[in-house]
DNA sequence: GCTGAATGTGGACGCTGTTCACATTCGGTG
DNA sequence: CACCGAATGTGAACAGCGTCCACATTCAGC
């Protein structure tokens, strides 16, 4: 009885300092995610971080999930609100256009969870199979559905469709990174506006093989 | 005269922190350039360094140069190394493909280095106007000239001109760093270069606007 | 109500960047 | 050649970080 007012104890701890941690990667990205601002927020000494997590990796990995998933429900929901009036083919397209935009947009509005969320340690060696959570594959999958979908619309051949999806993740993920993180970063927010959208046009062409005449 | 031996003084310092940082940083990317590490392995004291750097970030920073010279070097070189017995079409599109490919490779090959000359740091406030060194920039600007030649070589249409750099720099940048840090990384090699190579040919057809039959 | 497991605490160590006062070395001027 | 100021390198110190250790506290189930 140190202390007559317990600050913290034997609470959920471990999704407390989860929080912190992703409030802290929201400004500073992963490095401003310590193991003592995490505790000292949370209002726990550092060691007992420890209970909870093998090490400052370890957490930051947690943080990173949380920040994935972000960037997921941001995707879906764009897609999700994709105008149900159009005809199959547009609409598959319209679709793989959101996708892009909204991994861009993302990365633009959060830099520091957008870069927590690509934050990945050498240290993670294979474990076997390489098998990703399901919430968070759930917009490459939405990208994988999506791009099978025009090809069942006849809006992409089928001989174009393998490795499809790698072409547009790496555009869209490119131009995020660059804008980001580049020289494009200092650029007013309209250019980068007209920039983003033009190379998600150049990465939809690049797949189908033909541009589509602008609607 | 503490000691008859002096391992270092009055040299060119400055040179030789960069050296061993750019070698630092070649296995453990922009964090393990270190300036006790830079400076013991230079044979010197700590504090050595705050005579020829403001502060750690500088340093980085003039290795982070370093790291980009080496990249800007590696597709220089492998543009240069273009058959000459092409038609002005093919030769432009060529080199294109060669950028996107030397970039690709440099990232795979280097990666620390690759981590390294993407490093910035966002105290890095906008001096004026956005003037990079020209040397860096070489590459940038080759890519222009070659997107530039395939217009005057009639293999780009010149309303399909605008922006075509940026569409093609966030492919290639975006599927380095996918390839680096993100899924692909568990991929074998030959896998990897299958998809760098579906990759760039998209990148290629998307700013063309059609896709190019297989030669 | 007690006991063992889970959880949080306090102190310590080595590492980092950074600052201060001090020592050394160099280059130019008399 | 001697000197003196400027440039450069040194040593000790401080705070912050991750991490390990032994110890204290709290909880949960018999």
């Amino acid at each position: 009885m140190t202390s007559p007012l317990r600050a913290y104890h034997h609470g959920h701890l471990r999704h407390a300092l989860i929080s912190e941690g992703l409030q802290l990667a929201r400004t500073g990205g992963p490095a401003a995610v310590t193991l003592r601002e995490a505790t000292r927020a949370a209002g726990v000494s550092p060691n007992a971080a420890y209970r909870h997590f093998a090490d400052r990796d370890t957490l930051v990995r947690a943080v990173a999930r949380e920040a994935q998933l972000a960037l997921a429900a941001a995707i879906t929901a764009r897609v999700e609100a994709t105008p149900p009036d159009l005809s199959p083919a547009d609409a598959a397209i319209e679709r793989l256009r959101r996708v892009g935009l909204a991994y861009i947009d993302f990365a633009r509005a959060e830099r520091g969870w957008f870069e927590t969320a690509f934050f990945t340690q050498d240290t993670h060696a294979n474990d076997g199979i390489v098998t990703l959570d399901d919430e968070i594959v759930a917009p490459f999958r939405l990208l994988m559905d999506t791009l099978d979908a025009m090809v069942d619309a006849g809006a992409l051949s089928p001989e174009r469709r393998p490795y499809a999806e790698w072409a547009c993740w790496s555009a869209v993920h490119g131009f995020a990174d660059i804008a980001v993180h580049g020289p494009v970063r200092w650029q007013p927010a309209s250019v980068i506006d007209a920039l983003a959208a033009s190379v998600v046009e150049s990465a939809i062409t690049g797949v189908r093989g033909t541009s589509t005449p602008p609607s």
